[in-house]
DNA sequence: AACAAGACCTGCATGC
DNA sequence: TGCATGCAGGTCTTGT
């Protein structure tokens, strides 16, 4: 579920709320994740404050004072919630920060495919869930010639290479198949074979799609909250994504003669693209 | 090395 | 109503 722009717009919101804040109680609930949550967790963060909340690619960092971070990645399914008169917790509530203003912030995911741990910057920087992430795509130095060195080669689809985070970080399926259509490529197309003009056509594509979802507080299709608990509302402009047989957002296709957006399956996951629009 | 497929886990929509 | 099936925003592992 969440991709890049899901989890910075629940980076700002934490930033906003919990800068600063001291961590005053922690309860671990579940910590069969998909990466355990370590059996220390709860005694390295108890007491720290928090001092600022970043995100690398779809990884939130929360800063500890000292120079640790709690890294939490959200999966399929993961929200993270503020509460101020919080609710009992239900059996997907994984973790619960008790802060010392009185909220309290609830770190639930219904699928466990996120994961929550904790390690010093020197250390989170030798991750391997870090270390080999791309570069990060609204970055100002992320351009058509790095893409276009990062997909050299490639045999595979433009589509599942930027499901790859070693060749760029933060998009998944929503946001690599809108990116495709503003740029009017083919999903099928392959990756290492993209040639100067699509690719100066694919990178700010990209970057509008993130930023416009961003601003729209993320897609909740199911799952997506902001900690506040409020909805993202970008899924009202997805032009392709998960609208098979309806009529493209830009061409005006006729529906009967063209069959309107298409859905394939590309390494396993449903790719949407308008056939007519995108080459 | 690169790639496709399978696995992980739960919830929901659909169809019989 | 109940049950089976398929699908979902991600990533890691396995095998070719």
């Amino acid at each position: 579920m969440p991709e890049l722009p899901e989890v910075e717009t629940i980076r700002r919101a934490l930033e906003a709320r919990i800068t600063g804040r001291r961590i005053a109680s922690v309860d671990p609930r579940r910590s069969a994740l998909r990466v355990a949550m370590p059996p220390d967790l709860a005694a390295r963060v108890l007491g720290r404050r928090i001092s600022g909340v970043s995100r690398r690619a779809k990884y939130l960092l929360i800063g500890l004072e000292d120079d640790d971070l709690l890294i939490a990645h959200l999966g399929m399914s993961g929200r993270i919630l503020l509460h101020r008169r919080p609710p009992a917790p239900g059996p997907h509530d994984h973790l619960i920060l008790g802060l010392d203003d009185g909220q309290t912030l609830y770190f639930n995911d219904a699928r466990r495919f996120g994961l929550v741990t904790v390690a010093t910057a020197a250390q989170a920087a030798r991750l391997p869930m870090l270390e080999g992430l791309g570069p990060e795509p609204l970055a100002p130095d992320f351009d058509a010639a790095r893409l276009g060195r990062a997909l050299a080669g490639r045999r595979t689809s433009i589509k599942a290479a930027l499901l790859d985070q070693t060749v760029l970080a933060g998009l998944g399926n929503i946001y690599a198949c809108e990116s495709l259509f503003r740029a009017r490529i083919s999903p099928r197309r392959r990756a290492g074979a993209l040639g100067p003009a699509r690719l100066a056509r694919l990178v700010p594509a990209i970057k509008d799609v993130l930023a416009e979802a961003i601003a729209a507080g993320g897609s909740t299709l199911r799952d997506h909250r902001q900690p506040t608990g409020a909805l993202g509302y970008f899924q009202h402009r997805f032009a392709v994504y998960g609208r098979e047989g309806a009529a493209c957002a830009a061409c005006d296709c006729d529906l009967s003669t063209t069959g309107g957006v298409r859905r394939i399956v590309q390494g396993g996951r449903s790719t949407f693209y308008c056939a007519r629009r995108q080459r």
